[in-house]
DNA sequence: GTAGAACGTGCAAACGTTTGCCCAAACAGG
DNA sequence: CCTGTTTGGGCAAACGTTTGCACGTTCTAC
């Protein structure tokens, strides 16, 4: 491993003192021009790049242009378009982003706290693991500026956008029913998250406005993955009296739920009508192209990352919390 | 920004020297048992973290467990799948792993390189812009372990794990012949790309078995995203004499040109035939169900993510090149 | 002509670790 | 009882920066 030059290296070819170099870098003090012009030769001489470890280590509060993403699952659209939007104003803004991938894993979630903690990043952008989250709570009060994204976390006054999933569960489900179906499967998102929840409380609330009782048959919970998509549907669809209608609560169980419905050979949505949360790759050129409540992920971590943005350069602003809404596209699956 | 508590505030509550602290944390050095429990007792009672910027300054060599990845695009599945290759095993091997999104700019490129090498990231992943990109050589030349996946380097013979582009498409163009189609519409990849180029080859290759010409008007090239796909099928398909098949480059863009079939209301494969490079997240519940030649793209991640934790452990090691067979998935489509 | 001010630069401390070296005490063998 | 080896742990340097302070020079203004 060769060793990068260093400001001693430059000072020494310069003959100047070290001190004069950082400043010439950072444009900080008075330097004549002639010295700087000779700094600035040796820098280029010598490929000097500055050691942003040593920088972060000397001034914790210099501000190093490093954001910090953590998400669930970087194969869920919905988390890509996200990063996608986070990336975007940062780049604008001149800051990098740290992805971290976290896979649901507490343990690995703590650990990218930990890990970007240590980095100086000069703020994160993450979707809490469920809404008491010490992990997140202890950074928070570590001071680094934290926005939280999709799920919320209950305590403290963060700032934070979600999507609001009542109103597009509810929204979904109503036309579900505007639609006759009465016997509606739903393939939930886990029951300790909030978007999970919140997405339940749509389906139920719809239910009730137009009288329907709820069938605990009927209502199942995932875990935002595939396969328990897959699985889900068919549990439903096995039942001695089948659901007319499903209601998959995010992008890739709903996806999941297609491979069943194909396995099964069912007509969409003559057999069985479906509508999905989460904007699919493809969802418009399907056949029948798929009805989806669609949650503007990208609007979501651009928001984020201006909010993050801003509380970086104003730490003491009050909190913004911000509810984006999605928009239910009604195709022809339901 | 509340100041976390550091070695010394450890050392003090334990009364101990700073360096038995360190100690007693890297299990390096005898250190007494009781003394060792009352650094523990003073380390959880104010909750001590140890600083990895400090850390990573000081001794450049330990090992931070920390590696870097660095992809183009993350909302190409393709990407995101292989993505999750590498943290699986890096996770198992106890590394985390920083993602890097460069949206295909040479810029950003060469700003993640450096951040993540000033961040002593262990080892880094990443598929080239293009073959003779000198910030990734010059980052090798620092000694900093770095496997190149997907696209290749061409200087240098370092660890590399690619698709067998050429074989994929030369199978796929193969049965689109097969299956009597002579005007095939080639969408391909950016020619200053190495997959693009394999894959512009394969399509040649397979017309000049079958004693087929090549016609110019029917070849263009994309840049990998949706739109440029959606763009090309409809310049390809709106020719006087249009292409009966169309072979599309990565997923992105058959995604595209899938929007324009729709659009101009042509019916798949009867009135175009089309084969995609990358398998898409509904492509087998598709009507028709799509042909495609699908990548191994997670195996790339976690080959990858094997031989940069192997080179880490022994950097001396000869570089292997692992070239990967990617599946053609006949379905309807073609 | 002299007192400040402004300018340009150097000195050294500090950030939080790790680690080579050294030393005291305890213990072993003769 | 003396020497030699272990064991436990302290001291201080080093990593590469940034930055407050100080100091000499050259202006500016009276």
């Amino acid at each position: 491993m060769k060793k990068p030059s260093s400001l001693i290296d430059v000072a020494r070819r310069a003959k100047v003192n070290i001190s004069t170099v950082s400043r010439t870098i950072n444009q900080t003090g008075k330097i004549g021009p002639e010295t700087q012009a000779r700094v600035m030769k040796a820098m280029r001489e010598l490929g000097y790049k500055p050691n942003r470890v040593a920088r972060r280590l000397r001034a914790r509060d210099a501000s190093t242009h490093l954001l910090g993403l953590i998400i669930p699952n970087i194969q869920n659209i919905f988390f890509a378009d996200l990063a996608r939007g986070v990336e975007d104003v940062a780049y604008k803004n001149n800051y990098a982003v740290l992805l971290c991938n976290y896979d649901e894993d507490e343990a690995k979630e703590r650990f990218y706290l930990d890990v970007l903690q240590s980095e100086s990043v000069d703020g994160i952008i993450l979707p809490p693991i469920h809404e008491t989250d010490p992990a997140v709570l202890q950074v928070v009060r570590n001071g680094t500026p934290v926005v939280c994204v999709d799920r919320s976390l209950s305590s403290g006054n963060l700032d934070k956008v979600e999507v609001d999933n009542h109103t597009g569960a509810l929204k979904a489900v109503e036309h579900i029913i505007a639609r006759g179906h009465r016997r509606i499967g739903l393939i939930g998102g886990p029951a300790d998250s909030s978007t999970g929840r919140e997405r339940l409380r749509g389906y139920k609330d719809a239910h009730a406005q137009a009288g329907l009782a709820l069938k605990s048959d009927l209502i199942r919970f995932g875990d935002y993955k595939q396969d328990s998509g897959e699985t889900i549907a068919h549990e439903l669809l096995s039942l001695p009296d089948p659901p007319t209608a499903l209601f998959v609560c995010n992008g890739l169980m709903t996806a999941g739920a297609l491979e069943t419905i194909a396995a099964l050979g069912l007509k969409i949505p003559k057999q069985i009508a479906l509508v999905g949360f989460d904007e699919l790759l493809l969802a418009d050129v399907f056949n029948p192209p798929l009805t989806v409540v669609r949650q503007p992920a990208y609007e979501v971590g651009k928001c984020a990352a201006e909010l993050l943005l801003k509380r970086i350069e104003d730490p003491t602003r009050p909190a913004t919390s911000l509810k984006l809404l999605p928009e239910l596209i009604i195709r022809k699956s339901c």
